[in-house]
DNA sequence: AAATATTTTTAGACAAACCTAAAAAAAATA
DNA sequence: TATTTTTTTTAGGTTTGTCTAAAAATATTT
């Protein structure tokens, strides 16, 4: 496996995520994800096709390869081993792991992240419910529904966040919503689409449409 | 504090190292340090003096600011601890910590390394027995000791032979121990207090308590 | 003190990763 | 379908960190 820079690696990661959602990727979203300009989007996607890391044409928007493909899930590996190693072990919270884990992802020695992953006992799950790839790139799919899909009265575990901003997660905060939360829903209002949730122990409460389709869940076993 | 790249973090580190011998340090023997080319340092020196990091007058080589010896200290701090990290926590050998190292360095979240130092139980001294820099930058300057008050299994530098008589010249010469020689004590025998004693790529040997004695040596730097 | 050797700096290039502004292609709308 | 809008690419620049080759300064020999 040869050596990528950190914005290759960024590159790679985020067509990975893009991807999941739209199948193919465009410059505009690339760049917009990246924060960055849709010429620099274009340059790096020349690149990184010399480098058979995307099929790409000119005009056509791009996708990762199985070598792209392979190399994204590696840095979901570091990412997420990095993320659990600072919320399980140096105790940071939910909210401050994502910025330090996007520098320390970018270390690429195979040996530490195994040996990382080790020390971890082999985590799973990174602290926003995100599955870890294994060695071997291998990767959980889980079978989690959103909100809005999940029938009432029936309890379920928060699996899954996929808005990670800060706005976001305040507003989680607040509403003491996290990762592995118990939750069922009571109520579906047709007028606004808002939900009303009940978490064990707590008040029920409303939450907006918006949020409850940024929250995943799973059927509790 | 500013943000450095990995290249200015690194020659900043590189002549922190140098000028421990040197007093002031030359473009080549930098260049040779981090085997890059004079023409280089050359470059990069006129940028670190613009960063009031170094002092420089061309032609009359350079030396670290206050600034730049502050900085030299956090990155020193950080190799460090991420050494001691891997090979306490990870189980990396001894000679494997440092090419690691080198990478995790120049990840600069302050809070990352002190709750790291502080996960790690606030260690003095990396697995070569060189000191930690504190938070706040301060590090122990290693005292020279007697073998007999070396602690075990750590790295550290012969600087002093108290008696240098032929015949004690002739033992050390036989041991092959001189000055600067890297050693670490394995194991003290209360019988007779003899000591036993590893060399770099030599096999362990015996020192009876009366060479041990003579014998004073530093952390390694 | 000259001559010679060594060290250091300068001059000019190059690759990576960005950028802005203009041109070209594709998509949307009239 | 023709026109307008949006998206994407190209053209040409900038900054960072590197390089080689030549020039300048310093150090060492004779
Ligand atoms: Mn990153
Ligand atoms: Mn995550
Ligand atoms: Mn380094
Ligand atoms: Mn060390």
């Amino acid at each position: 496996m040869l050596n990528y820079s950190t914005s290759e690696e960024n590159y790679i990661k985020a067509i990975f995520h893009l991807q999941q959602a739209d199948g193919t990727v465009t410059t505009n979203e690339l760049a917009a994800e990246l924060n960055t300009k849709p010429a620099s989007v274009t340059d790096m996607m020349k690149k990184l096709k010399t480098k058979k890391l995307v099929h790409y044409e000119a005009y056509h928007g791009f996708r990762l390869s199985n070598e792209g493909r392979k190399l994204a899930l590696i840095i979901i590996r570091r990412h997420r081993l990095w993320e659990f190693f600072l919320a399980e072990k140096l105790k940071f919270s939910w909210e401050e792991v994502h910025a330090v884990a996007e520098d320390l992802e970018h270390v690429s020695s195979k040996k530490l992240i195994d040996k990382l992953d080790e020390f971890l006992g082999f985590p799973r799950f990174d602290p926003h419910g995100d599955p870890i790839p294994d060695a071997n790139g291998k990767i959980e799919t889980s079978k989690q529904v959103c909100l809005q899909d999940l029938p009432l009265n029936t309890l379920a575990v928060v699996s899954h966040v996929s808005d990670q901003s800060n706005e976001m997660l305040e507003l989680l905060g607040h509403k003491k919503i996290r990762i592995g939360t118990k939750l069922e829903v009571r109520k579906k209002f047709n007028f606004d689409h808002s939900l009303e949730i009940k978490i064990r122990q707590q008040q029920a409460m409303n939450i907006s449409e918006q949020l409850s389709k940024n929250i995943f869940a799973k059927y509790d076993e």
